[in-house]
DNA sequence: CCGTGTGAGTTGGTTTTTCCAACGTACTCG
DNA sequence: CGAGTACGTTGGAAAAACCAACTCACACGG
């Protein structure tokens, strides 16, 4: 049996963020936690995976581990520029949930973007500027 | 402890598609491939797993499993509307890997927005519609 | 009509991950 | 002093993933 293992960007990806807990980590983040008993709160995460989710993102430079404190130890968890990078990643799963997935409760948090109005993030088509919906994207070409 | 877990569209949508292999049976998919054996070879995942992975998605009516010979029977599986509207997530996860894990082979999947051009994902503000650059976005409030 | 091959799984047993509760440490506060 | 908080670590149980081999149903070549 032939096994042609496709190498591609969304495997890439995902064996950086696609392990249980990663991903709600990295929202967490993006959420405003900063400090170890946040995530694991607001995650309901297991402590011993979450830590080490948190080693392995910092191991890849998606996220940093800062002390603020000395005495006693502390630390908070911040991503860093690449870490952003992944907002159009929960965006467009908040999108997708949003839209086909949703619980009567709104987003539990509130962004305000510099415009002056609630922040929601939502994925723009490069090239044209335009808002993308679900349905707006096909794929274009299957390169196998 | 208080264990105070957020509800939110991105952990609803990881409930979905956050297992292993599941994004990469539905990139597969994207793909082409229509076959159980494409995918095992594609994907590289265990034979048992890519069963309960496409078995799983077809439960929550984002694939379909479709009968196209009786004898012997042979299936095909095919994303639904909805498994279609995954598209955002896999873009937004490739845009993430061509950028910052790149391989030397470029990126195997091409997207295509409705305006007719190659889609790439970029952030916006969906108030506004514009297209949001780091430091734009404040918490307003945490609603915890 | 026999042996080989293909497609789509299923099975049994091993390995790897995850989960959970409890513990440790290093403080602070009353 | 005792309780509480923050940030983990540990040990053992449970669940998930992995793998090779097997099944079934047929097709095809010799």
């Amino acid at each position: 049996m032939k096994t042609d293992v496709r190498e591609c960007s969304v495997a890439r990806t995902l064996e950086l963020v696609g392990s249980k807990w990663t991903l709600l980590v990295v929202r967490e983040l993006f959420l405003g936690s900063r400090r170890f008993e946040e995530i694991v709160r607001f995650t309901g995460g297991p402590r011993d995976i979450l830590t080490d989710r948190l080693r392995s993102l910092e191991a890849h430079g998606l996220v940093t581990r800062v002390q603020y404190e000395q005495r006693p130890p502390r630390f908070e968890y911040h991503l860093t520029e690449l870490g952003r990078s992944l907002a159009p990643i929960i965006a467009a799963m908040r999108e997708f949930g949003d839209r086909h997935l949703a619980g009567e409760d709104g987003p539990p948090l509130r962004f305000e973007h510099s415009c002056g109005s609630e922040f929601h993030p939502v994925l723009a088509c490069k090239a044209c500027g335009e808002v993308v919906r679900s349905g707006e994207v096909e794929i274009a070409e299957a390169a196998r």
